[in-house]
DNA sequence: ATCAAATGAATCTATGTTGATTCATTTGAT
DNA sequence: ATCAAATGAATCAACATAGATTCATTTGAT
């Protein structure tokens, strides 16, 4: 796959920062992520702007996760692992959308919109994995998307919190998403 | 059981509004509930007091509910059934603490330092059904744990985005956390 | 040693917010 | 109709913050 252009690690931390703290001050936030509040002012200037651009990110990056994971085509189980490591890839913009995004707020920017695709994209997925037989059919496939979604957000937070190993990440989500808890 | 006093309507309405717009002002969040700021004053007189007040009604409602689980003794898979009701049964306030609560930071109240006890209460319940032989040994508990609060903070908001029906939460979250989305 | 670029401390105006209060209005019971 | 309780609109002083700027300092390449 065409390896994308890594994102600023300053505003990876930030997002972070704004993901502990939703209500830093920008001051706070340059604290957290050890810079002036200067420049951060010069990495974007507005609260809204780090913000646009953070989703706008999220969106550039995501666009090729998703076309490389093939979800119309590949293998439902091939592509299903390749949808979760493009999330986990991008970790960081993942948590900061899911945490952040609303889908239902009435004004929202093009990069906002795109994710509203995103999710439809999901459930497309999803809906396919189950008429070939791969999936479940007692539990919808918007139910899939959300649960994928809560899963890898739970299992980053996890990882930053110490909780989980950063090497058991994908392996965990793989088996607890397709076979659950409960001993075979 | 015993059936626990309600938690007054206005909170749970407060802590939803937080929930969805973290750095709302208090008269922003008055509004989002309908009442005036006047009014949101006269329930908790600071922002701090209400965040603290609804810890320490998460941490009633739940010190009850994971009672009523019998998490150490109850079969497990009773338990685990109990556990996620009580989680549903408290929806708001579990999904305000899960928003909100950062096991890491250095300064907690007692309340928030209940909902450690309570997090090393569910390892410990996920430790136990593993060597009991119902929960797979090859995930561990503290990811367990995290899961299983994961997928039930994606399933309460979906909920309320209207992406899953009320009725089916808690068939889909026990189906999905014991035996997952593959079809068997 | 030099120097351009990057960064940070300090500062500013304008605005928003907090916490609190007061008095008018509404509500609901009688 | 009456009235106590509840509620809301408006207001206030004190303080915080946003966005922007400037000049000093640091950094890193040469």
């Amino acid at each position: 796959m065409i390896k994308s252009e890594a994102t600023d690690p300053l505003l990876l931390a930030v997002a972070m920062a704004m993901v502990d703290n939703p209500r830093a001050s920008l001051q706070e936030l340059a604290k957290a992520v050890g810079v002036s509040k200067a420049t951060l002012y010069r990495m974007c200037p507005t609260r809204d702007k780090i913000i646009e651009r953070l989703f706008s990110e999220s969106v550039r990056q995501f666009d090729l996760a998703i076309a490389a994971a093939e979800l119309e085509t590949a293998p439902v189980l091939q592509a299903f692992r390749a949808l979760i490591e493009g999330h986990l890839c991008h970790k960081e913009l993942f948590v900061f959308v899911s945490n952040t995004w609303e889908p239902q707020l009435l004004e929202t920017s093009d990069s906002e919109h795109r994710w509203v695709e995103f999710e439809a994209i999901f459930d497309k997925f999803f809906l396919r994995g189950q008429q070939e037989g791969f999936f479940r059919v007692d539990i919808s496939a918007a139910a899939l998307s959300e649960l994928m979604i809560g899963m890898l957000s739970a299992l980053v937070n996890s990882e930053r919190s110490g909780r989980i190993a950063p090497r058991d990440m994908l392996d965990t989500m793989e088996k607890m998403f397709l076979t659950g808890a409960q001993r075979l």
